[in-house]
DNA sequence: AGGCTTGTGGGGAAAAGTGGGGAGAAAGGG
DNA sequence: CCCTTTCTCCCCACTTTTCCCCACAAGCCT
C-alpha cells in the first residue's frame, strides 16, 4: 500500500527518485502509464499484470475495449531502479503530465503517481475539497 | 479511546512524545494527516483503514474515486515510535499546523490531534461554547 | 525514601537526495 | 561499409538528512 507524498528533483537527465518504502513494494519492476488526469502513473509489475488480465478477460467483447488496450498497452513503459534507486522517465510520459525539473511522488493506495508541482497543488486542493463533502455526508468527525 | 490534553516540547529534530496511555493503543503503528482545520491527525493504524474502507466505498464514479484516494492517501504519512515513545513529525505536516517549538496533544475519541499552541487556545474556546450550548439543548449537567 | 516511569536533550551511524563522469549502443554521414 | 557523433544508460562519489540509540533530569507511585 502506497501512501503520502513526497518532492523530488528531477536532474537534468529526467531521472527521479522514488521514496524508499515505495521501492522496497516495487521490486525493481514498474510499469509506467499515461494518467487519466495530467500526471504519470507507476504500478508494480505484480499489479500490473492483475490489471492487464483483468482488460484482457473483456477486451473480445467490444470494440471500445480493444481501443482501450492500445491506449493503456501502447503509451505503457518499463522502469526499472538504479543502484541509487531512481526511475528514468521517459520523455512522452514527461510531456504528458507536463514535469519540468520539480516533481512531486503521491501515493495513492495500488499506485503511484507523479505530478507536475503546480498541477498536483491544485488537484489536491479539489480532492480535499470533495473529500470532506463526503465526509460531512457520513457524519463522521 | 483517547482523551486529555497533554502539552509537549518539539526537539530540534521535530520529534514528540506522545502520552503513555496512547502509545499502549497505537502499538507502533501511526498514521499521521492533515487535519480539517489547522492541525495534524494520528490515527493507529487499523481505524485509518477502516476509514480509509468506508469512505472509499462511499464514492460513485470511478473519477471522484480517484480524486478521493488522492486525498486519502497523498496527505498520509507513517511514523512509528523510537525507543522513547516519540514520533518523528514530517516537515509537510508541521508547516499545515503552523507548530513550532511548543505542541498541544489532543485525545479526541477514535483519534490524536497535535496542535499549535495558540491554535489550540481558541479552537478550544470555540469548541466549548459550542458544546454549552448543545448542552443546555440538552437539560444536561 | 527509593525505584520506576516519563520528559528532554544530544551524538553517532546509516541511509537517502543530488550531481557528475564514463562506457556502451544507436544513428547519421562520408 | 566504416567512421564519427550523439544520445542514453549505468556506475561512482559527495552532501545532507533522517533514524536510532544512549544518557541525564524530573515527577509519581509505592
Amino acid at each position: 500500500m502506497f501512501f503520502g507524498e513526497y518532492v523530488y528533483k528531477l536532474d537534468d537527465k529526467g531521472r527521479v527518485p522514488l521514496p524508499p518504502k515505495f521501492r522496497r513494494d516495487m521490486r525493481e519492476a514498474v510499469v509506467l502509464t499515461k494518467g487519466p488526469e495530467k500526471c504519470i502513473r507507476a504500478y508494480p509489475l505484480a499489479e500490473w499484470k492483475r490489471l492487464a488480465d483483468e482488460l484482457a478477460s473483456k477486451a473480445l467483447t467490444s470494440a471500445s475495449q480493444r481501443k482501450l488496450n492500445r491506449a493503456i498497452f501502447g503509451t505503457a513503459f518499463a522502469a526499472a531502479f538504479d543502484k541509487q534507486g531512481r526511475i528514468g522517465l521517459p520523455l512522452p510520459l514527461r510531456l504528458h503530465a507536463e514535469i519540468g525539473d520539480s516533481i512531486v511522488v503521491v501515493g495513492v493506495n495500488q499506485s503511484v503517481e507523479l505530478w507536475n508541482e503546480d498541477l498536483w497543488k491544485s488537484e489536491r486542493a479539489s480532492s480535499e475539497e470533495q473529500a470532506e463533502q463526503i465526509q460531512e455526508g457520513m457524519g463522521g468527525s
